[in-house]
RNA sequence: GGGCGGUUAGCUCAGUUGGUUAGAGCGCUACCUUGACAUGGUAGAGGUCACAGGUUCGACUCCUGUAUCGCCCA
């Protein structure tokens, strides 16, 4: 064995090992899950992202929790499948391209619709999916022969199918609404595409006389441009001040047109002058209000958000910000204008051309969501589908139950095109004017049989793809044609989802509507807990800088993962986020963070470079391997005890979803246990008189811990553990620690008798270790210990293990002595009632000495003391459980004991 | 305005169902290149657990209120 010699360099350097092993598991298929009965499925879909994008610390976060569960469960037992992709992002894709267009001087319509496609088709070709590149970087063990892109075929006909069975249903239909509108873009957007900023601008008062008398009714208004489409004016009907003004009429300015004035509980008394003017067709608001008093719509603006023509003469043509001033300027001159005061209001901006978004009314499909979202509250709200952190259930079951119904058209040209059609032949003919809804394009209209049809201009909305995600990724509806009708089967529904919470409207909660309504179609099970599309929610932190401000582009806060990946590496990155990432809560991140992460893997690295020298010099023991606990000591039985118990605590933790809590498990047990203790203790014997056979052991025995810590490890830091693990032991040929099994925890071995003898060996060691410190003996010297006691179960201990001591704190002698004085220039410490004496003739100070132990004597005695108070208290007798009470009286006596002989060795120095 | 979350060492965070004179990492101080590691080791300094009440034998932990920061919704 010892031809597998190896020399590891002396720190750990990623670059070279992480290109090494990624492509080593691609090239072995082991990213690959295949429908296999034998084992529970264990499947995530990540959240596509846009073909556009370019990973960003979201990205890491996110994509490194999923990999550490795929990983996970891979090695527990299940056929864990990781099935990747990337989504088409109507609007980002399309001005990217348009962007690109324009460097050239032109604009998609010089293209026109269809060779503008095939260029976001090259575009794509040449630089989309950038992310997924990066994705392997960070050590993703993604299934990507299951790559899929929401505008590939398959995907294509879930969209058709889902929009046509939707309107067969009823559940889709056509109407005007009040849309976000960017005026740049000519496109309505969703309400996530909308960014809102604070600005400063202005409150205008402005009057509307009143029909029948000299009145005025004073409204207060951000946008007095909007006037020119008011219907009304509405009060709140609890408004004493303006009941009696309700039913009358006023005629609004620079129009004449007669608007009446209405009472609407929407209206916020305490807002300026407490009455509103209502323009139905340009604020949401206003439009539900007009709704509701069956006001007219008066659109005033054209798609670039330019006055049309149903205002005056003088205002048409004008942008809408011109249009503010002219009109603010004519009612001044009219006399109309109260006041105008210093307002700030938030400012919807389109989140990718920044142009203030225009509320605007026009035709647009929608889904009417009751019907769905009502099985989909329930599954959330009965633990079909659980969120991590639990109080998002509140935030979702709020939404769900005033839930609007979604605008799914979009006046794009990239996306999804809403497979409707219009029959555009003579038109005379009756019947013909409704829509053709076709899952595939129809030849003629079905009503006259014309074959002059047109097709509806407007794509879907990107979400109305990806709530599709988790079953359409296995080519539904059409799974059967491509064969994967078992794959939908085994990996649906997916187990896990890994997301921000900021589109749990937009994406968590319509993919749980869809698979309610869908499901049933190819589970062939009508039970919710077969449709649902996941089981268990994460909702992961939001990455913000040291800061805490927000990470964006535009403060260029946020470092560049690759850089950080070139700089750290994947696996110090990947633990250093998982470590600061509390469930839910918020990350302060910083790029210099990172060197916990790579320490980490140095220090693991190291380990590791210790194992193989020593393994080449001594060997590890040859032919059937031994019990585990051949030739074991004290330091072996505790190190096996912490090993099980952290392997327990890191099942527990991340079944809690609780993954900061495992990587802190992970590391602790590492670095504090098995480096700081174990090994230097293993060294004691390594290094020391054993024989032959029993070094082997004990090596191969620490081996054997590492080799598990490093499959704990392997789901966080995959790429440092697969080259430890390679070199650790000669492996098969294409074996992989990617494929092995973790250890299960085995509550046998954890022994809280094996935990407390360490700790007494422990704090002996740091005893001395102290009195080095406090008494400045120069690392290098060695020095005598003698132990006073008549315990012969803890003398037997430290004789035991005076190996330890001798390496730990360079002792070079111990020995023992029952009563009698106290050695006489010596420094002391009582560790669990044992003194122990470190003889320092010559060096000592005697006045450092009694200070040191009047500190200690000080300490012991302000902790007695405060149990003595509760033990003298007798409510805490009387009502603490007899456990505790029991517990404080033990504590009180080993301080007592403690302190007796701390006061005794403390008088004899005084005399 | 409504809902939710945070406030613990200089900084970033842990802290089990209430029962340790409150822990870690970074930073700081002192010492140390010892046969895995200075991306390291040993020892140490540093906190009236945001504030005010309350419940309790006992509160960092539970309740109420206040302050403050942040998120979501309107």
């Amino acid at each position: 064995m010892t031809e597998h010699q190896v020399a590891l360099a002396k720190t750990y350097a990623p670059a070279e090992v992480e290109a090494r092993w990624y492509s080593f598991w691609e090239d072995h298929g082991l990213f690959h899950a295949v429908v296999n009965p034998l084992k529970p499925a264990y499947p995530i879909v990540i959240p596509p992202p846009n073909v556009t994008g370019v990973l960003h610390m979201g990205h890491i976060l996110n994509n490194t929790l999923q990999d550490a569960y795929i990983r996970y469960k891979r090695m527990t037992g299940f056929e864990a499948c990781w099935i990747p992709g990337t989504d088409h992002a109507g609007i980002a894709t399309q001005h990217v391209v348009e962007r690109s267009l324009s460097a050239q001087g032109m604009t998609r319509h010089d293209l026109g619709r269809e060779k503008f496609i095939e260029r976001v088709w090259e575009w794509k070709r040449q630089y989309g999916g950038m992310i997924i590149k990066q994705l392997r970087t960070l050590g993703a063990s993604c299934d990507w022969a299951r790559e899929k892109f929401t505008m590939d075929d398959t995907l294509s006909s879930a969209v058709r199918e889902v929009f046509v069975t939707l309107y067969e249903q009823g559940l889709i239909y056509r109407g005007k609404y009040v849309v976000n509108w960017c005026p740049r873009d000519h496109t309505a957007i969703s309400d996530d595409e909308v960014n809102y900023t604070e600005q400063q601008g202005s409150l205008w008062y402005i009057r509307y006389p009143l029909r029948d008398d000299g009145a005025f009714a004073i409204v207060a208004t951000t946008r007095p441009e909007t006037m020119l489409g008011d219907t009304a004016i509405a009060v709140n009907p609890k408004d004493q001040r303006y009941a009696h003004l309700v039913g009358r009429m006023a005629v609004l300015p620079l129009t004449g047109r007669e608007i009446p004035i209405v009472a609407d509980d929407f209206v916020d008394p305490a807002f300026g002058t407490g009455m509103v003017k209502v323009t139905p067709a340009h604020d949401p608001n206003d439009y539900w209000i007009g709704q509701r008093h069956n006001l007219p719509q008066i659109n005033i603006f054209d798609v670039s958000a330019r006055l049309n023509e149903s205002v005056p003469a003088p205002y048409r043509g004008l942008d809408r910000f011109e249009a503010r001033k002219r009109i603010v300027a004519d009612l001044e001159a009219l006399g109309l204008l109260e006041k105008a005061e210093d307002y700030t209001n938030s400012i919807g901006r389109c989140y990718r051309c920044d142009t203030i978004i225009e509320p605007y009314l026009s035709d647009q499909w929608f889904v009417r969501m009751a019907p769905l979202a009502a099985p989909a509250l329930e599954a959330v709200m009965n633990g079909t589908v659980r969120l991590h952190p639990e109080r998002w259930s509140k935030v979702y079951q709020h939404w769900m139950e005033n839930i609007r119904d979604w605008c799914i058209s979009r006046q794009l040209w990239w996306g999804h095109r809403i497979p409707v059609w219009y029959c555009t032949g003579g038109g005379s003919r009756t019947g013909c004017s409704g829509p053709i809804v076709s899952r595939t394009a129809p030849d003629r209209c079905p009503n006259c049989g014309g074959a002059s049809l047109r097709q509806d201009d407007d794509v879907l909305d990107t979400w109305f793809s990806s709530w599709l995600w988790p079953f359409s990724v296995h080519d539904w509806p059409g799974q059967k044609e491509t064969g994967k009708e078992a794959d939908l089967r085994f990996f649906y529904p997916t187990e896990l989802l890994v997301t921000a919470p900021d589109i749990i409207f937009f994406w968590v909660a319509r993919m749980i509507m869809a698979g309610l309504h869908f499901g049933p179609s190819f589970t062939g099970s009508a039970r919710p807990q077969d449709n649902v599309p996941f089981r268990d929610v994460y909702f992961t932190s939001l990455v913000r800088d040291d800061k805490g401000r927000k990470m964006s582009k535009s403060l260029g806060n946020s470092p560049e993962p690759l850089d950080l990946i070139a700089e750290f590496g994947a696996d110090a990155v990947r633990f250093t986020i998982l470590y600061l990432a509390p469930l839910g809560q918020d990350i302060l991140y910083a790029k210099e963070k990172n060197q916990l992460g790579r320490n980490f893997a140095n220090k693991l690295w190291n380990a590791g470079r210790f194992l193989l020298m020593n393994r080449d010099v001594i060997g590890e023991a040859s032919g059937p391997p031994e019990s585990p606990l051949a030739h074991a000591d004290l330091a072996d039985l505790w190190i096996l005890s912490r090993l099980h118990s952290t392997t327990a605590e890191i099942e527990e933790a991340l079944g809690q979803f609780e993954v900061n809590k495992a990587a802190r498990a992970i590391y602790d047990f590492f670095w504090h246990d098995y480096c700081d203790w174990y090994v230097e203790m293993v060294k004691s014997r390594l290094y020391g008189e054993e024989p032959p056979p029993v070094k082997q052991a004990v090596l191969s025995r620490a081996v054997d811990i590492y080799d598990a810590a490093l499959r704990f490890l392997h789901p966080i830091m995959p790429f440092v553990t697969e080259e430890l693990w390679q070199h650790l032991r000669p492996r098969k040929e294409g074996a992989s620690i990617m494929r092995e099994q973790l250890l299960a925890a085995d509550r046998s071995l954890i022994s809280p008798e094996v935990e407390r003898q360490m700790a007494f060996v422990q704090r002996s060691i740091e005893a001395v270790r102290q009195i080095r410190g406090d008494m400045s003996i120069p690392p290098g010297r060695e020095v005598a210990l003698i132990i006073r006691t008549t315990d012969s179960r803890a003398a037997n201990t430290l004789r035991r293990y005076e190996g330890y001591l001798r390496r730990l704190a360079r002792v070079a002698s111990l020995s023992f002595t029952g009563d009698g004085a106290r050695p006489r220039l010596s420094a002391g410490a009582v560790v669990d009632g044992q003194e122990l004496y470190v003889p320092l003739e010559g060096v000592i100070d005697l006045n450092v000495e009694r200070q040191r132990l009047q500190k200690e004597i000080d300490r012991l005695s302000g902790m007695s003391e405060s149990i003595r108070n509760k033990l003298t208290n007798e409510s805490f007798i009387g009502r603490a459980p007899k456990d505790v009470v029991g517990r404080e009286r033990e504590k009180l006596a080993a301080f007592e004991l403690n302190l007796e002989k701390l006061r005794n060795n403390l008088s004899q120095l005084q005399t």
